[in-house]
DNA sequence: TAAAAATACTCCATAGGTATTTTAT
DNA sequence: ATAAAATACCTATGGAGTATTTTTA
């Protein structure tokens, strides 16, 4: 069975005439005749009734035409398709948000990047850390990761897209709330919610540095996997969180946000494994670019 | 562009390897190599990457893939379907009724045959005339009639199913609606609501015998095309109407229908054009057959 | 240097052509 | 009687095989 078969039993099935199907498909009558009684053979069912006078099709046949034309149209549109998927105009990308991004900045590109690239089918995931999309970069789960730095990794490459300031969480009855701002040894002695230390967030790493420049141990009271339970966490007045600037973006009731002074800010970057740079991750990259570039900007 | 080229890209993109799929297919690689660079070059996009130690698929590959699998699934789908249609396991079959059969039988043998025959699709029309119907079996555009006797035309084939006697439809408030019954003479002199007479309806053929034979003209006083219609202008007290006893079941306020003594019955048949026979049709024939088959049963 | 894809060529299976016969109207 | 499909047979394109080279990890 070939997509011969099936272009010319629809000539054939068009014309009700072998001889004129013939002509139209540029060959002689007795070698279509041939591959039709092939095709018939093949599916075990007689798709044209014959008489020297006339030829109709059967009710089988009349089927088989429908499917014969939508599979010859699927044929050239799998072409025509892959074609654009090369261009990069239609494609699939999955794109895996760090958890401070999640708010701010995912809802904002999601309808942006759906907006400006209507062909390129998008999957987004929030809240994953950054070993984790370094890991699903390579496995493939992701194409692009937006993320912090750093990260070492020789096949994912990486571009700093904004530097992001730290701010502190605090319920809104914590004496510090009063305050425009808040240095980072104020902090001494408050229950910190951080991430579990297992994640390895960049997060993580920046606050553990900075307590130990200002000359404390931070008190971990909750470790959270989540960035919008740790802010649930503070507004129970559970303790305090430092987060980047547009986790504020994440209001919630009983929570305020304080500029923190004497923290070292995070980089939000965009990573993207070497090899997997399809037309449409490229398109999406240049995209992101423009959008990420305001720095430190809210969402 | 041959269906051979969509087997052999699937099972190398399968294998990711040319050497396996070649052994998969039974066939050397070379050939194999060749094929896939044909596709490639028809359809202008590198589909596969391949390095001496690995082939991997493009975006563009990814997509085609999926795209080739499902052609390759419809082409056996659409051999096995046109299989099942030859056996009349599915079909499509399109029923016109006669007008007067349109409400007490219609829905029933609709219900009856979706129940019965789940994978043919069935196309009902009601409120055909006879004539039409004979029309409408040549051009195909129904495969079955439940229809009227008698028909004269070569290549109709008909089968009566039943008698059906007449009766006639009075509005309530008329004298006659008081008797058990009606002789067609007492019918002298009343409006009559029929079909117009270029419809050629075997129905008022009937009417027009019985009055001859009754010793009058009938007065008509509207001609309608639908039988709801006229059913309608006697329930509105414009006349009164002489219909098939299975019409009793389209019941409307201000309508009653009393048998119609001294009138022939006219004969419900089924018909279908001599050429159309697809194994679905027979199938819904042979039904029709045992769910028409006790006589003058209504609905 | 070794595994695998690409190239070069050869061959034969079969798609397609030509001549003719059969069939149904 | 004739138009059109089927049959018989032939030709030649190109798909597939074998041997070899090229490439890169």
């Amino acid at each position: 069975m070939e997509l011969r078969h099936l272009r010319y039993f629809v000539a054939v099935a068009e014309e009700c005439h072998f001889g004129r199907a013939a002509e139209r498909l540029h060959m002689a009558q007795p070698p279509l005749s041939q591959q039709i009684r092939q095709l018939e053979k093949e599916i075990g069912v007689e798709l044209l009734h014959r008489t020297t006078r006339k030829v109709s099709l059967t009710a089988a046949g009349e089927r088989y035409l429908e499917r014969a034309r939508n599979i010859l149209r699927a044929v050239e549109q799998a072409g025509e398709e892959a074609a654009r998927v090369d261009t990069g105009e239609v494609g699939r990308v999955s794109i895996g948000f760090i958890g401070s991004a999640t708010y701010a900045l995912l809802p904002v590109l999601a309808r942006e990047l759906r907006e400006q690239l209507p062909e390129i089918e998008f999957e987004f995931t929030g809240e994953m850390l950054t070993p984790a999309q370094v890991a699903a970069l390579h496995e493939g789960t992701i194409d692009i990761a937006v993320m912090r730095t750093p990260v070492q990794d020789e096949s994912v490459e990486v571009e700093v897209m904004r530097q992001e300031s730290l701010v502190v969480a605090l319920p809104e009855t914590h004496p510090l709330a009063a305050k425009e701002a808040v240095r980072f040894a104020d902090l001494k002695g408050e229950p910190f919610i951080t991430y579990p230390s297992e994640h390895r967030s960049v997060l993580h790493d920046a606050v553990l540095a900075a307590a130990q420049r200002a000359g404390f141990q931070p008190r971990r009271v909750a470790q959270v996997a989540e960035t919008s339970t740790m802010v649930v966490f503070v507004a129970a007045g559970l303790g305090v969180a430092v987060v980047p600037r547009s986790v504020e973006a994440l209001q919630l009731a009983g929570v305020v946000f304080r500029p923190l002074v004497g923290a070292e800010s995070v980089e939000l970057a965009i990573g993207w494994h070497s090899e997997r740079r399809t037309p449409a991750v490229e398109r999406v990259l240049e995209r992101l670019r423009v959008s990420l570039a305001e720095p430190d900007a809210p969402a």
